[in-house]
DNA sequence: ACTTTTTGTGCAACCGCTTTCTTTATTTTC
DNA sequence: GAAAATAAAGAAAGCGGTTGCACAAAAAGT
């Protein structure tokens, strides 16, 4: 069974194809009167245009590629990716482009998979979803010159960003622990490959300085992964040992192990910060009064926005590349 | 500055352009020299196919369709979500296929895109990712034909389906607190439009008939959302009154609230089985032994092979519709 | 050695829409 | 009321592939 064309609709309608086409493009130069004859005809016949054969002609596919580490568990456990997807979602329903995700295991099979859908025009920007060094992918966006944005920072990368401001965030949550009277503050990292560790790292230790607090090399904890369970082992093996009285934890899993930990053994000497992607304010550890939420869903809708704008005129977002900071704030973890 | 076309290679290489398709394709019927010749010059040119004229010609899109439900929190927060996608995204990666995203605030955005993706030919096939009563998406879907298979069992829909046995699920784990000695045991559901808050509460029942145990309809609490702080605020609020010393929990982020206000009162009387997405250990309540790990990526793994199934005959599938129960297993909550 | 298959390529129509260029109809202007 | 200007719709040439069919060359059969 045939589909049903624009020419079937033309034929009906008693127009040219050209007609209908412009009709639905709601061209300007179509009287109202042959808009309203032609649409009336689209519905009568349930005609729905050929994507393909749209983004063949017109050359815009309506479609952002939403481009995902290598399948790791930490990510996909990490609240962060579906919080900023939701945003990602959101911004979407307000035009009428689709999303397409990059898929793969290996970094090689993410490249090609990449290469195909940019250069076969399948869409026609690209959303990556976390920053690391010297990651190929990105680089082959940048050489195929296909509008990007990235959430995280990746170093100097020409391309779009859109984050936190981490190093800031860093630095407001270290001296929120020192103004509630801690001194020996450790920084529970985590993979170092990671921007944003890096940079709330830089932040922890300016917070230090401009508080005269001895900074020292060991006060790092960095030799895990980014599972939950981690920051569990973390909390019941090291930290306690360590005679910590506050703790400035840059990834959220690592958070919810360390606290949970901490809260079991009604450990109430150590103080935590951390950073959520939203807010939810289940998580209440003993050991915490305020975290850091960091709105990340927003990230996913300036990301999106920021697309659009580079996608509305090449030309001059291709001059500068904007890198902007999503503000994030403070929160009291309970209400009252 | 023109794409490379399947012209300019045919050019280079001396052969045809339908010669060249054929060599994309790897077709049976051109010589391995042929192919090796075009493929170099391919190399040479850094040609990449089309994608939308190989659509419209041969109208394979190569593109599923994952339909989510309306942006809720509740559902973006639930690791069931993140943990299906990892497996669809395995399962992905072993052909060529790539995953489009349904988006849309409102139902009404949803079914117009859905609409657009599924007759604009964007998408060959279709996988749902939530099951509800009466689904305006999943009623489309049907009456389009497009091969779909639904995540979960939305009642007697005529679609494929995987799914945990929910049923069954509930039965286990109501036995299983039975034989750890709990007499008076809740069942904490959620919301009853979602099928396996039903199925569950079947096996639930099941178990205590079995056990000769009274059912008692306040047993049932179904008066909250889906969100763990609603489970953490009826642990404080309803349950500690009610005497219970089970609790058979069905969705997981409620789960991790009750379980959470359990914890931080020390409470040891109410013995707990929920169902998680997949093992996560470090949840581990005082109130709770063992839990059902549902291997929730085994259902996208799953929805993506059955699809593939359903597309390569097409016919075949139409026959019968699939309904497969992936394997849950009964986990301790720590390993030692 | 000559017909019959088999194999490997090329030709050309077509997929369904967009868009430039023209033509025709309708106003506006003097 | 004729000429010029403007608006509306059509004709046709792509967009970049796929594929049924024709055909030549090579292999096989007698």
């Amino acid at each position: 069974m045939m589909p049903i064309t624009i020419r079937d609709v033309a034929k009906k309608a008693g127009v040219a194809p050209s007609t209908v086409s412009r009709v639905v493009a709601d061209s300007s130069s179509i009287s109202g009167k042959t808009k309203e004859k032609v649409r009336k005809v689209m519905d009568e016949l349930n005609y729905f245009p050929n994507a393909n054969a749209q983004r063949l002609a017109g050359s815009r596919s309506k479609t952002l590629g939403l481009v995902l580490p290598s399948a790791s568990d930490a990510f996909y456990q990490n609240p962060f990716f579906p919080t900023v997807l939701r945003g990602i979602n959101y911004a979407m329903s307000q035009n009428d482009y689709s999303i397409l995700l990059s898929s793969g295991q290996t970094n090689h099979q993410r490249l090609k998979h990449i290469q195909k859908i940019v250069r076969g025009k399948q869409v026609e920007g690209l959303i990556f979803l976390y920053a690391t060094k010297d990651d190929p992918l990105l680089a082959f966006a940048q050489e195929s010159a296909i509008p990007s944005v990235v959430v995280g920072s990746p170093g100097d990368a020409k391309v779009h960003l859109v984050d936190n401001d981490n190093e800031e965030l860093g630095r407001i949550a270290t001296e929120h622990l020192i103004k509630k009277g801690c001194e020996k503050i450790a920084y529970i990292g985590g993979d170092m490959d990671q921007f944003f560790i890096l940079d709330r790292l830089k932040g922890y230790k300016q917070a230090l300085v401009a508080n005269s607090l001895p900074f020292q090399e060991h006060f790092i904890h960095n030799d895990f992964s980014f599972l939950a369970l981690d920051g569990y082992h973390l909390a019941q093996n090291t930290l306690k040992f360590a005679q910590y009285d506050g703790l400035v934890i840059a990834d959220e899993l690592v958070a919810e192990g360390i606290q949970k930990a901490l809260t079991e053994e009604k450990n109430t000497q150590i103080k935590t910060m951390s950073f959520k992607a939203y807010e939810h304010p289940l998580y209440r550890p003993l050991t915490e009064e305020f975290y850091i939420n960091l709105n990340s869903h927003l990230l996913g809708n300036r990301a999106v926005e920021i697309l659009f704008d580079a996608l509305a005129d090449k030309e001059a977002s291709k001059q500068r590349y904007i890198h902007e900071y999503i503000s994030a704030d403070i929160v009291p973890v309970r209400e009252d």
